[in-house]
DNA sequence: TACACTAACATACCACAGTCGGTTACCTTG
DNA sequence: CAAGGTAACCGACTGTGGTATGTTAGTGTA
């Protein structure tokens, strides 16, 4: 891998692409995602198609950026705010707590466009569900640590209550997204959290 | 509502419809979903688009139609086939595997194209979360038999409980169809089911 | 039977995401 | 600095889902 020089070129081009990416993004929420289209974009700013399909592969890719984004969070401010818990297992209440507040927080819309890309047809590979983010890194460590600590069941490895959680979180979360859904996000959480307390503390 | 008198012309529609369908299907089938087109399908059997907009009011809904069928299939014959287990949580379980089996046998493509659909920007209400599915009705029903029975906690509702399974199910099944997935659904429903059983079992 | 009504079907068209073959201008390398 | 390569950008085009506007022919009714 060479060094990425900086030159007056490749400065220019940081610098529309980032341009199509805040264009888009403010034309996204003031008239929301699905009734803006490319043209609209690239009119906004007096680009071309081709300049944008030049920096993004489809017009998902932009919400994506957005959405991947949040896995910062997960494992910088999230991880901070929740250190100061005692026990293991109340880390990991309270990490997947966060987790939804920040999905509230990302708003309905774009987590339905989320959503509705990553299923997409055109799709090989889908980033929601990959081990590398770090959604699944905090959260498989503080299921290990809890288990290490002998508050979590052991029965089933690391991953699987990771997933275990993930999975059925991501699942209150779609159909939150849904049209016409209407319930909050947060507290329907707090159900599922309630049993799963129960039902992946360790056996005694 | 009046009756729906059968004439030739209605009869003639209604086969024309089920045509429509049939041919919709065998070439998602030996196509796969997103590579038929509309006018693929027109074209097969001498139609024209507008006759198929006329009995279909988008691609989608030939699979929703599918999708929906399967419903029947939950208040009928999986009803019948855990009527012989003695707990109603043992009957809920069942049932939530034979679900899965369902799903399973429906396939990936067709789940994928399903949640696709549902999740859609063009949809203004789902089908998918509907309370009126009979998937919700029996499922309740189970919830609220065991918790009479004194099985199943109660400090939450049966709707509560069977939104609950349900959402988790669907997350699981939603990652399932994700593009790259490789796992098998009814062993990872396992997973699911086990902690839940724990979980959801009243407290004594 | 004649006439109005409407369901069944046809066709031209639109919207819009994504593609493709260019053209220009910057950059690297000799 | 000259030449060749390549990234940035252009804009016409395509594919496809869906719509708008007919046209025709069964059907109920007088």
């Amino acid at each position: 891998m060479p060094k990425p020089k900086m030159t007056m070129r490749k400065a220019h081009a940081l610098s529309t692409r980032r341009k199509i990416y805040d264009t888009a993004v403010s034309l996204f929420t003031k008239k929301g995602y699905s009734k803006v289209t490319i043209d609209d974009i690239c009119n906004k700013m007096g680009l071309s198609k081709g300049a944008f399909y030049n920096y993004f592969k489809s017009k998902d890719q932009i919400i994506m950026e957005g959405f991947m984004a949040s896995d910062e969070y997960y494992r910088t401010d999230a991880l901070k705010e929740i250190a100061g818990l005692k026990s293991s297992v109340d880390q990991l209440v309270a990490y997947n707590r966060l987790v939804l507040k920040k999905i509230t927080r990302t708003g309905r819309p774009l987590m339905q466009a989320v959503f509705h890309s990553e299923i997409g047809f055109r799709k090989k590979t889908s980033y929601i569900n990959s081990e590398k983010r770090s959604l699944y890194k905090v959260g498989e460590a503080l299921v290990a640590e809890a288990q290490k600590a002998g508050e979590l069941r052991t029965d089933l490895s690391s991953k699987q209550i990771t997933n275990l959680i993930v999975r059925s979180l991501r699942g209150l979360v779609y159909d939150w997204c849904l049209p016409g859904s209407k319930f909050d996000l947060e507290e329907a959480g707090e159900d599922i959290l309630k049993v799963f307390i129960v039902g992946l503390s360790a056996p005694r």
